[in-house]
DNA sequence: ACTATTAATGCAAACATTTGCCCAAAAATT
DNA sequence: AATTTTTGGGCAAATGTTTGCATTAATAGT
């Protein structure tokens, strides 16, 4: 039983079948305003019922069009990613664009290898989060010298400006923070991310930003930094946060699983959330609202910023006009869901 | 400021700069044994420092080998799904294919619509995860019927035989329903998901079987089919269950999500879990160990599922030895968790 | 009726790489 | 020294589509 391998129909055969000219068929079929509507209509019959495919490698290799863009995620099975992914997706899709996703891994020898291998690919725009482990940005810097439009999204470059979408990271915890001073904190800690990484670094600010501006004191004892902000990384923070001396009255963390911690080990322990100690996340995962009691969180537009990335980026590569922009920033706006973690009797 | 395309390196051009013919830097490109080392290396090192980089495209276009593989799932961001995803993308990369990643969103019409883009595409393999709406299955046979390698996962076609990685669900089904019994529930109920999906009806099955073996009632009214096993619908279901008399003392979930929502409710009921309802989800997301009381689930191995399907694929396209497989099916062991909602203290 | 347009199609080159086959030089074998 | 084998490369075709330019046919304008 071999692999019959039946050599598809080109637009060649079609061509003679129809007694037309290749250029015709090309054109008829990529519905060019110089062919009559009679013979689009034969061509595109007749391509219908013998099953005919436009061969895509041969049509991107001639046209310099792959009609495909890169994504590189640090990894695809984090919730923020994959709703990022997905809005990419969507958008692109709409726009007759397919993408093509690496994970990094959080590796910067994977980021550079990626990049390389998509820039071979020929993509015709890439959209990144950086990897964490990616200080030097030479790599990044060279990519966008070559003129392929490029979108970070999350993390992003520090060092140089360029295309991105964030979120406004100081804002949204400085609204966090302010949040749980409005209802009543005065001794707040703050479970923080990766302080290489520029966001958390934000969130971290934010925290104490809105901690001065009530004249509150800020101490150091209650910064707990993470490295990767994870469900386990937070059952430890939140065990060290009990040894606090005086205990604090409210938690601001940097993700929602440190917080889902925060709530699990509180609850463990008999402390009243949101009574005692009152909690505040970050980026609305799924667990945000099913946890009990319900964590009040920011909403980090996961999916409208992979909107907005692929969006700009394909802006980008389709409009001439988009040739003298140097680079483009949008910040879009979050949200304070407050839920029952935050919400007290009194 | 113009976009200067500056025209990218060719294979001529290093060929014309060291003397060589076009065809020998190929094949030094590609190590291919009958060049010498020197050459070989000459030509990487110049290849190198002159920031060549060989144009997959015109490559694919002409080898016929696009190194690339297609992914259709119903969303990416579903927990299941975007792990599969991890997995699959992990073990193609490391065998050096990417892949392309579609969402069909359930819909039967995308689906086809995608098949066509990618086999336009020239993928030389497919991996997909079911529409749920798709009942009709003629676009996938003639897929299969190119010799096109193609695997199924999780939602997989149910009228003929062909290549799929799935689990066990009737058995998974079985053990938890199994579980809840041992620990001395007597009166199980269980939420199901839509049965127009195999696997949803293979819980169900699952479900009931257990219940016959060990003798006890199965009652109609025990049985709760949702649409899409969401937390909304969980809810409505868990309202409906307490309305029972007598309360059920179990209760087996098709996923974690709709658990999720039972273990909400009745907290919010005072309902004591797992003493007087003990519950089983499925599917092992993030939340199982986080929720309070954690959730018993059943561990569907995603990841690993990814991996496998990934493998399988690889090994079709390109071992001439699977040429005389028909097809292949491999189903992963599930491991049931036994967590605190379903851990009685007596 | 004759030219000026317009509409519809064809010609042929070009795209960058791979690969079967051929060839020359060098090495090995008589 | 003559022949065979091996080694390292080159030639040129082929891949399927797109596209600038040329060409023909049809329509409109005078």
């Amino acid at each position: 039983m071999k692999r019959k391998k039946t050599t598809p129909i080109t637009i060649k055969d079609l061509a003679k079948e129809l007694n037309l000219s290749p250029s015709t068929i090309s054109r008829a079929l990529a519905d060019h305003p110089k062919i009559s509507q009679a013979t689009k209509k034969l061509v595109s019959e007749r391509a219908e019922q013998s099953g005919f495919r436009l061969n895509a490698i041969a049509s991107s290799f001639r046209s310099k069009k792959t009609k495909s863009i890169g994504i590189i995620v640090p990894r695809i099975d984090i919730d923020f990613h994959s709703r990022v992914i997905s809005g990419i997706e969507d958008c692109a899709y709409k726009s007759g664009y397919h993408v093509i996703i690496f994970q990094s891994k959080d590796s910067y020898k994977m980021e550079k290898e990626i990049i390389q291998n998509l820039q071979n690919m020929m993509v015709e725009g890439m959209i990144i989060c950086l990897a964490m482990e990616t200080k030097n940005f030479d790599h990044l810097k060279k990519l966008i010298k070559t003129k392929l439009p490029v979108v970070f999204y999350d993390r992003t470059p520090e060092t140089f400006d360029t295309n991105k979408i964030t979120i406004n990271d100081f804002e949204s915890a400085f609204n966090a923070t302010e949040h749980l001073i409005k209802i009543g904190c005065k001794n707040i800690v703050h479970i923080a991310g990766n302080q290489s990484t520029g966001i958390f670094r934000a969130r971290l600010e934010g925290y104490k930003a809105a901690l001065k501006s009530y004249h509150l004191p800020l101490r150091d004892d209650h910064i707990f930094v993470t490295h990767s902000l994870s469900y386990q990384e937070g059952l430890t923070c939140a065990e060290k946060i009990l040894e606090l001396n005086p205990l604090p009255d409210g938690v601001f963390c940097a993700n929602d699983y440190t917080a889902a911690s925060m709530v699990k080990v509180l609850n463990k322990r008999k402390i009243n959330v949101p009574e005692q100690v009152a909690i505040v996340g970050f980026s609305d995962y799924p667990i945000a609202q099913i946890i009990e009691p319900s964590l009040t969180t920011i909403n980090d537009r996961a999916v409208q910023m992979g909107e907005a990335a692929a969006k700009m980026l394909i802006q980008h590569i389709q409009d001439q006009d988009f040739d003298i922009i140097d680079h483009q920033v949008i910040t879009l706006k979050t949200e304070l869901i407050v839920r029952e973690s935050s919400t007290r009797k009194a």
